[in-house]
DNA sequence: CGGGGCGTTGAACGTGCGTTTAGGCTTTGA
DNA sequence: TCAAAGCCTAAACGCACGTTCAACGCCCCG
């Protein structure tokens, strides 16, 4: 197995190609079975104890630091911005590359486990949301927002969210191969949906719009604007 | 602790008091603590030692089914039909009844966790986000689509999956009324950027989805069309 | 009054977890 | 050649879990 060239934090010793092996093998599993696989599993993956695991990661915890350390120099690393796509397509072009594929699905896992890295995470995410559809704004394609942080969190939100419930109703990816297989069929179902609601919208008229922009320039009751 | 009629499955003998007052319980830890809590906690809540637990619903996994089967039921016999909202507005519908909030909790959290429950409440949730969408189209409140049904899956998966990812970002709620609190807070940074997106969509023209519609129909290379 | 069923307990068991520790094995340097 | 240093293993510990089981109180029925 050919191991990446990033050390994100890892200890520079002789025993480096164990500890990435290792860590290799925990973004692997933790991403395919979730993080209540024990420290015997991954070690086993990567052809160790669970003592060595411990030995280079001080504990369960520090194991899962470092995986998520990785992931995130991966995701901030790679040049994922020039895509032209939503959020979403971020997770999906990843795993379209082989060697990407499981740090794709353990930022799901992660997502869904919630911590640290997962609001790391949708923060960028977020921040990445925004700089697409302002140069989508910039070039005329996008309409414009009256809030575009908020618009870009809310697609960020709803994008990253629908892959993570995807995830939850898939529970087992028993081979990698099937992540990708399956993630594409999702993508061919969402599709026509997301054009039509993109290009066209979905209510007939304005009017809702239009009623919620009063009630925030005038609720009803309450608190005057500053 | 006022306790609902629905019996759902459980026993009639005289223990039903204990096992409804142990599966409440049940359902109010896990919502709050997820499903890893273990069944001495959950007698605690109830007031039980672990032993009777486990005489009731013969293993946790039994604990889990009656669990499953009585908020599903629960969210079939409420009549939450009658909103004109979304499909996620029925979580948030749910919550803001003061005795049903734990349960909008527990379904979210099942949703995580996947599983029967998971999938059978995904897809109730895409059929009536389909009635819905059909009666505003009936109504003329909102645009027909090309494929209906893959569209309120759509629209159902995303707003579900939004909810979802926002729990996971929210790792513990301490009180239950904090979930409330916090749903409302979800609802202000969603409402503009949703209007806005249902009323204007975001492409400036129909280039993308007209690109799309001439790819579905002569797809570039391969297969024909039957 | 007596006994049998029911609801309930508390202790025990086996298992798997994360973690610790002692000690081999291999490599390296003087 | 010997010793030190590192990598790595295997066994064990404590703990919490789900689960089992024998026994205890209690109420109802005969």
């Amino acid at each position: 197995m050919r191991s990446s060239d990033v050390s994100a934090g890892l200890a520079e010793g002789a025993g480096q190609a164990a500890a990435e092996r290792i860590r290799d093998a925990a973004i692997l599993r933790y991403g395919r079975d979730g993080f209540a696989v024990g420290l015997r599993a991954v070690g086993a993956d990567a052809g160790v104890t669970a003592g060595l695991v411990l030995h280079y990661f001080g504990s369960k915890e520090g194991l899962r630091r470092a995986c998520d350390a990785y992931v995130l120099s991966v995701i901030r690393s790679e040049k994922l911005k020039a895509t032209t796509g939503g959020p979403a397509v971020v997770i999906a072009q990843l795993a379209e590359v082989e060697e990407y594929a499981p740090i794709a699905l353990y930022a799901l896992r992660s997502l869904q486990a919630g911590g640290e890295l997962a609001i790391e995470f949708m923060e960028q995410m977020c921040a990445d949301a925004l700089e697409y559809l302002e140069a989508g704004v910039a070039q005329g394609l996008l309409k414009p927002s009256r809030d575009p942080v908020a618009r870009a969190r809310y697609l960020a939100t709803q994008a990253m969210g629908s892959l993570l419930l995807w995830v939850s109703l898939h529970p087992e990816f028993h081979e990698i191969d099937d992540f990708r297989k399956e993630l594409r069929q999702l993508w061919d179902e969402i599709a026509l949906p997301a054009l039509e609601l993109f290009s066209e919208g979905l209510f007939v008229d304005r009017t809702m719009l239009d009623e919620y922009l009063m009630y925030v320039c005038d609720p009803p009751a309450g608190d005057a604007k500053p």
